[in-house]
DNA sequence: GGACATAGTTGACAAAATCAACCATATAGC
DNA sequence: GCTATATGGTTGATTTTGTCAACTATGTCC
């Protein structure tokens, strides 16, 4: 037996990890919230890749959250004017987000901070651990994703507490 | 550059990992949050790695995390009566944190929940791969830990928002 | 047209995190 | 011993995140 102490190890650098990302935005003067930024750059991200505008389904299901999340992301970067959105011609019911230019400037500020807190984080690791360390994460979060549960605020059962 | 996608990687894999503990618990019939969980492994592991009981100081340390945060899950293992608290006789401001036999005994089933969550997790992935991930996990932790602001709600700088 | 699925929004609420203030005890310097 | 300051712990207030459920509007299938 491992001891699994995966749940742990994993927790502690997530936290770690958004601290220094928090400081790592605010000393270059950002002020927007993890998740924001997370999503801002997914949409850029969907837009880059896929050559299409972005749709908060897309989002909901990329970063595996509540679409109410999402919708709530989304009207905060809307009001921001980092992103737009405009009616999709494909689809009535969906919006087409697209970046705007002020958010592609954020974006540029976002890297900078990245690339600093990242370089910290891995500091000492070499390129090749860097990307098994996230072709490893990626299969577990797979293996997870997987089985049986199926995501999205699927009719799921009621949550329990203390 | 490497983009850095560990951030998106690490955040869905915590996430999924978390929904996956929370599935595995909750098929156990554990009413437990996931924070309280840790908690209580945490001092069951202090006790066992160092002989001495654990105290809230040593858990929030532990789990970075603000000591208010370490007082409510603290006291409400205690309400559970899975820990039990007595004065130190060294210091007496601090309270020394014991598990206790139902503590004990609801261990060994979230130990069961867990052996079966970390083998979903880790299907197809060898021992010593799930070693190097979790070596790097910590290294990163401890990167990101070292440089600048000192943990522990450290008359830390006021927080921005959107 | 009717039944049903999907995109997105909103309200309500639960859970987690953070901050600040506070009490009691410790410790150090005098 | 007395004072100043640090530390362990608790609590209240507030913010941020996450989740559920209901609802609107549109799309799809038959």
């Amino acid at each position: 037996m491992i001891e699994t102490p995966i749940g742990e190890a994993l927790h502690r650098l997530l936290h770690a990890y958004k601290r220094a990302m928090r400081e790592a935005y605010r000393d270059i003067g950002i002020e927007l919230a993890i998740a924001h930024i997370r999503t801002l750059k997914l949409i850029h991200h969907f837009q880059a890749s896929t050559g299409a505008p972005c749709t908060a389904q897309a989002i909901a299901i990329r970063l595996e959250r509540d679409k109410a999340q999402i919708a709530r992301l989304v009207k905060d970067l809307l009001s921001a004017e980092l992103i737009e959105k405009q009616s999709n011609p494909d689809d009535g019911r969906s919006q087409l987000l697209t970046v705007t230019h002020q958010g592609e400037t954020m974006l540029e500020r976002i890297r900078m901070a990245e690339r600093r807190a990242s370089q910290r984080m891995a500091a000492g690791l070499s390129n090749e651990e860097l990307t098994t360390f996230i072709r490893l994460g990626d299969t577990m979060t797979a293996n997870l994703g997987e089985p049986d549960g199926r995501r999205q605020s699927s009719k799921s059962v009621p949550q329990e507490k203390l």
